[in-house]
DNA sequence: GGGAAAACCTACCACATGGTTGGTTTTGCG
DNA sequence: CGCAAAACCAACCATGTGGTAGGTTTTCCC
């Protein structure tokens, strides 16, 4: 099924634009509602169908929301420089501080992580693996870039890498819940700014990504960015 | 309502004794599973009775939910030292750094402010205008604790007090949800106390908190904290 | 143009849910 | 001890849910 959500080379078919819709309808009310609270009617009559013409192109429920995340990875693989963290950490951090900037111009989307995410701590959610593997990576990915640049600049005593990745994500995860339940009161990309500042990163220069085709095209929330290059 | 699940200074009634332990079970469930994933029938079974019998006591899930919450605050503000976050900034600071530590020890509560908070970005979630509040509380809190601080110690150039507040609030978000979803991964109380450090506060001195009392009490997560105070 | 497959629909199923109603049992106070 | 109130229950209601079955309509390719 993955390879054909992928668009081909050619046109797409009758098929693949519908799954594209109900995959747009998902990401966008899952990242509203979270995945308990909105139903397979509503996702199908936000698709323009009915919800057991949607259940021709999904197996159930459960298979949509991981397809919605799988699809939304591929996505930001695609927006990223495809940037090595070991070979070009700064570079890469760059990227992370990019990411953010673009996020703060897109509400709807950024819930999609952050909402699920913290549903998903529950082990019978149907993404919590997806979710502990993610997190893993994340971590790593920035572990890597921590490290390599600590070798490369040197690093205060007592220096953690691991521990500031870990933060890093905590940051930018829990600046993302902040924002959504008031979005004027946070400034995520001055924050995540000033905690690279901590840490002898200077990335107030970082101009943001262009922003994103309007419409409700799923999006990413900005812990899924730096993942990516892994 | 409120006042009547305050135990008075006799005895506890029956049921005083039966809202006591459907506010626990509720708490414990919706730590584990959300708010939308728990049904009415699961708390009540867990308290030992039925969800009508439930419904005696409560007007409604929602209603629950949000004495839920206001039990916990209550439980927090008893727990933590009444220190003003203007007049004793560090001190303040410090009850946060336990406050953590502690909590890395109760992986079942901490789960319901940040699964709660993130649910409750929905607009109709009944929490909503809860967190939004508890949130503004807790950045305030902060805010005022990093500003007199500042103005007793001296800055760094560019210092933000208010930026400051709201990411360590959000790196407390952000490192429980991944530690709900890894806990041999994430060390909350390091990191929280690497943060400090690069502000220039060492906590790593702090003492934890004494262990909660065991059992299905409701318990904070470490957001719930510094607001007590305010 | 025709036919097979894809894409969709209506209707239904079994179950779950929040809440209500009317009744029974338990509690506690005079 | 008796009685009113509190605390609880079984049964029910209306609605919603994920999924299935059988059928109709649309698409697309030979």
């Amino acid at each position: 099924m993955s390879e054909q959500t992928r668009m081909p080379a050619g046109r797409p078919s009758k098929g693949e634009r519908t799954r594209a819709r109900i995959l747009a309808a998902a990401a966008e009310l899952f990242a509203a509602s979270g995945f308990h609270a909105v139903s397979l009617r509503d996702i199908a009559a936000h698709a323009g169908l009915t919800h057991a013409g949607l259940l021709h192109h999904f197996p159930g429920k459960d298979s949509l929301l991981i397809e919605v995340l799988d699809h939304r990875d591929r996505e930001d693989a695609e927006v990223l420089s495809q940037v090595a963290p070991r070979e070009h950490p700064e570079e890469f951090l760059r990227g992370v501080v990019r990411v953010v900037h673009r996020n703060m111009r897109t509400p709807g989307p950024v819930g999609l992580y952050a909402r699920i995410s913290t549903e998903a701590a529950d082990p019978d959610h149907p993404a919590h693996a997806y979710f502990v593997r993610r997190y893993e990576l994340l971590r790593a990915g920035l572990t890597e870039a921590f490290t390599a640049l600590a070798a490369r600049t040197g690093a205060p005593p007592g220096h953690d890498p691991a521990l500031t990745a870990q933060t890093l994500v905590a940051v930018m995860d829990g600046l993302q819940t902040q924002w959504l339940l008031a979005p004027a009161a946070i400034d995520m990309h001055a924050a995540v700014v000033a905690f690279f500042a901590r840490i002898g990163l200077d990335f107030r220069d970082v101009p943001p990504l262009p922003d994103r085709r309007s419409g409700s095209e799923p999006s990413s929330a900005s812990t899924t960015s730096a993942e990516a290059d892994t």
